[in-house]
DNA sequence: CGCCTGACTGCAAACCAAGGGCAATTGACT
DNA sequence: AGTCAATTGCCCTTGGTTTGCAGTCAGGCG
């Protein structure tokens, strides 16, 4: 049984030739690296860490550095998404084509694990606080941070 | 006309003496570092980073890494709070005695000026959450980024 | 199909926030 | 004043991220 994507989370699933697609109209080069870290982006559904790509990739098969440089591109792009748990290393999380993204997170402070909420419960209070100090293009980031149910034992 | 200092933010204008105090009763020495450090805190009612304090304090009086040092200590003893606005620098607030210091930011990505945010409208969809996913000890960061009204223009 | 060129990659070095080791110093107490 | 553990300064290390440069490659053109 199949299920239906409307779903925030699962959109996420897009076919690689549909991202390719995406650079290819922007007039980007579809190289080894950016195929390769798209298709472990494809594959992951929580955000990872630029050394947890690299780690993924069959053999050291492009440079940290490269996907450095992929990552700045395809935020710049709106393809991925950048989060911050907190620990000093940028996470990204790929994002479904007319998405923009924005959702939070649920992480367990002691392995590590990833809880996606989808909801954002905060669109109103931000633009309430936006107009009471005069604030434009307000966006906000939220993290939760707790210990899960494997952990607590 | 004197404001009543119920107000979670001026509450952090403490004395000097009170914050050495809060020192003393831990056994911790007061020492030259750490005075000089607590001194600019309690001026600055905005997130530090360690940089800045170092920067505010007269002829380089102490080690940088004296003020990370000083930043860890005081933070276990819950005298300032730890705060990320995302530029990879950690960000320094003195906590009010009795209070844990918990609220959010309003940060110009143009100028970097800080509108402090004392409510938190959270407190009842984080139980939730938890509740949710089954999880314990739930906090979490939030902070908010947009463009002041003197950069609009 | 093979060439051309700008885009892209690999490598190495540099950068920055942060933290650690160790010897010298100092605050608090007797 | 003397003692001792706590604290500091100095310097080096670590980890994430970025950059300069030279070689390589994807994609359009003939």
């Amino acid at each position: 049984m199949k299920k239906a994507s409307t779903h925030t989370h699962s959109s996420r699933r897009q076919e690689l030739s549909v991202l390719t697609g995406r650079l290819r109209g922007q007039s980007r080069k579809i190289t080894g690296p950016r195929q390769a870290i798209l298709e472990i982006l494809r594959r992951h559904l929580h955000p990872m860490t630029n050394r947890e790509i690299f780690a993924a990739m069959p053999r050291g098969r492009c440079n940290l550095a490269t996907i450095y440089r992929a990552m700045h591109l395809l935020e710049e792009m709106g393809m991925v998404k950048r989060f911050d748990f907190g620990d000093g290393a940028a996470r990204f999380e790929l994002v479904g084509e007319g998405d923009d993204g924005h959702h939070h997170h649920l992480i367990c402070t002691r392995c590590a694990g990833v809880v996606e909420i989808d909801e954002c419960f905060l669109r109103e209070i931000e633009s309430n606080i936006a107009a009471r100090n005069g604030f434009k293009a307000v966006t906000h980031k939220l993290e939760f941070f707790g210990i899960c149910p494997a952990c607590q034992r």
